[in-house]
DNA sequence: CTGAAAGCGCTAACAC
DNA sequence: GTGTTAGCGCTTTCAG
């Protein structure tokens, strides 16, 4: 391999002026900067990344923590990680991924210097992560929302207030009895932030609202889903209106409830949280509200990036929810009232 | 953050003893690492990567290129990646993610000495990055197979040999007609190695048993499933076996058969080509050639290490193909005869 | 606008 | 069994 010492010769200048034309960091002649890239090309020079972090403290690396727990969509975090692969890049930066969700990949690549910056998924009420992270001398960004987000920089839909929206939405279209078919009792009892955030909401607005809400966590196997639909359906059979907050489930809800003969969009009124092309997927185009998956992970990393270099302040960003109306969902029992 | 100086300055010894109490490569007496380990653990000392890598020409990192490509499926590919990275973290490897397709990514990472060797997934027949990667002065293990495997490490599930497998096994049950639903349009027009391999397989047993084998793409959504399996039926009525090799697709399919009144395991046969769980999840358990993906991750870094230290010469490793009865297969209209 | 030179933190001969 | 030392290839002052 050809080092910096050995194009500086062929250009016939010094290795500072060869790091320089690469760096920009100082004006070059045109004809120095001619001779240089030439020299380049024709020696087919990559600088080395390891004496470049060595000597730059930059290592144009970034750590993706994307822990592939049981219950969590698979779909939904790949659509996360090629959000922040894809921006990363535009930053020059590449992605370094840590599938564990232990705590000693963090050591490693923080402490090692690996890599410039942090993106963590999968965040839960309580992590054990984050002191770690919070405490690494690399900034970092949470998808998701930790207990206390103090001096962290977090991003997100606003779980809270997709819970608040899709009440407030069915409430408005006269449905007085609701229910949500959220995440695996897995995410549920990891207290994983987005299954909590999204029930908060959710509870508050039916009491604003004066609407009830039932609560089914659902497995996202058809048995689970199907279980969940019935479990609901006996418990409270006035129910006009459903939540869907779990990706994999949500084709077998919509089965069973086929197979019971409840008709989507005329019986039942279901609203699902979930990835557009999720929504557009299902047996009938879904009432959803977006859960933009790849654009959180761009602006994650967009956020890590301003942080980098800017001395921006740690900032929690939440995504306002958007609702679309699609053919899920009608006007329930008292619509037409009050 | 604290050098090795600092360490070897605290445990009164020089630096070098501490990097070598670190690798193990030369033996240290028990007080001496002792103090050292003492040492390390009290300041809370990491080795720099980059500087090793510098020195050692080892950055203990190896690429992973897993293109999210239009018609793959996604949970496979994860199934793939979680082997690789879990594997690569047993050799005390991290894993750098590629998902572009593009050809830059691997000039930089392997130009840019950022790894030690990669992984390549979804190759097709005739891959521009093939010959980048033969180029590389890193070890490279592909997952798939190319045109021309010659001097280069490979690893998959002997997709010829599933072909065949699954129509001697319809073949052997009493099935004269059968058919393939296969992968979507996109990956066949990739020429991508193994939807290719499969069907090849397919054709050479179908004419050594002595059935008649149609093929159909399949595009993954509902509909996609639907359409191949009313042309298949359309096409040629008399089939009775079907090998389903499109795990997106898969369920749509005996959806599809089922709302044709086709009793799936009497009426017709399926064999599905796919991950264990994929068979177990679907609404009967599906008789099924295991496509082992996390194993076959596994394996690639396997290879990768043991080209990476020992002098292995690069081999081509094709997994055979297990095929296991489940309920969704069953002997044919020729059954009992001959 | 360009060059010289001092490291960055570690590994691996080479000594003893 | 341990220490000394010469780099690994780059960035970045400091000079000019």
């Amino acid at each position: 391999m050809a080092t910096i010492d050995d194009v500086a010769k062929a250009a016939g200048v010094s290795a500072s002026t060869v790091s320089y034309v690469l760096s920009g960091k100082r004006p070059i002649s045109a004809p120095t900067r001619a001779r240089v890239e030439r020299a380049i090309e024709k020696l087919g020079y990559r600088p080395h990344a390891g004496a470049r972090a060595l000597a730059s403290a930059r290592t144009n690396v970034i750590a993706l923590m994307a822990p592939l727990r049981v219950g969590v969509n698979v779909p939904v975090i790949m659509q996360f990680v090629t959000g922040v692969v894809t921006r990363a890049r535009d930053f020059d930066h590449d992605v370094l991924l840590l599938t564990q969700d232990d705590v000693s990949g963090l050591d490693r690549v923080t402490g090692g210097s690996m890599v410039d910056a942090l993106v963590m998924m999968d965040i839960e009420a309580d992590d054990p992560r984050v002191p770690l992270v919070a405490a690494a001398k690399q900034p970092s960004v949470l998808i998701g929302l930790p207990e206390d987000p103090e001096g962290l920089s977090c991003v997100d839909l606003d779980f809270e207030a997709a819970g608040r929206l899709a009440v407030r939405h069915l409430a408005a279209a006269g449905h007085a009895d609701v229910a949500l078919v959220g995440s695996p009792p897995e995410v549920l009892r990891r207290h994983t932030s987005y299954a909590e955030r999204l029930m908060r909401g959710l509870r508050n607005q039916a009491r604003a609202s004066d609407v009830t809400v039932r609560v089914e966590a659902c497995d996202s196997s058809p048995s689970g889903a199907s279980e969940a639909v019935d479990t609901l359906l006996a418990a409270a059979p006035g129910t006009t209106g459903i939540i869907v907050h779990n990706e994999g489930a949500l084709p077998h809800v919509l089965s069973r409830l086929a197979e019971r003969d409840i008709v989507v969009g005329e019986d039942m009124s279901v609203v699902a949280v979930c990835p557009r092309d999720v929504a557009l997927a299902q047996r009938i185009p879904m009432t959803s509200i977006d859960l933009p998956a790849e654009d959180i992970g761009r602006v994650a990393v967009d956020m890590v990036m301003a942080r980098l270099d800017g001395e921006h302040p740690s900032e929690t960003r939440l995504l306002a929810p958007v609702l679309t109306e699609r053919e899920s969902s009608a006007p329930g029992p008292a619509a037409g009232d009050g």
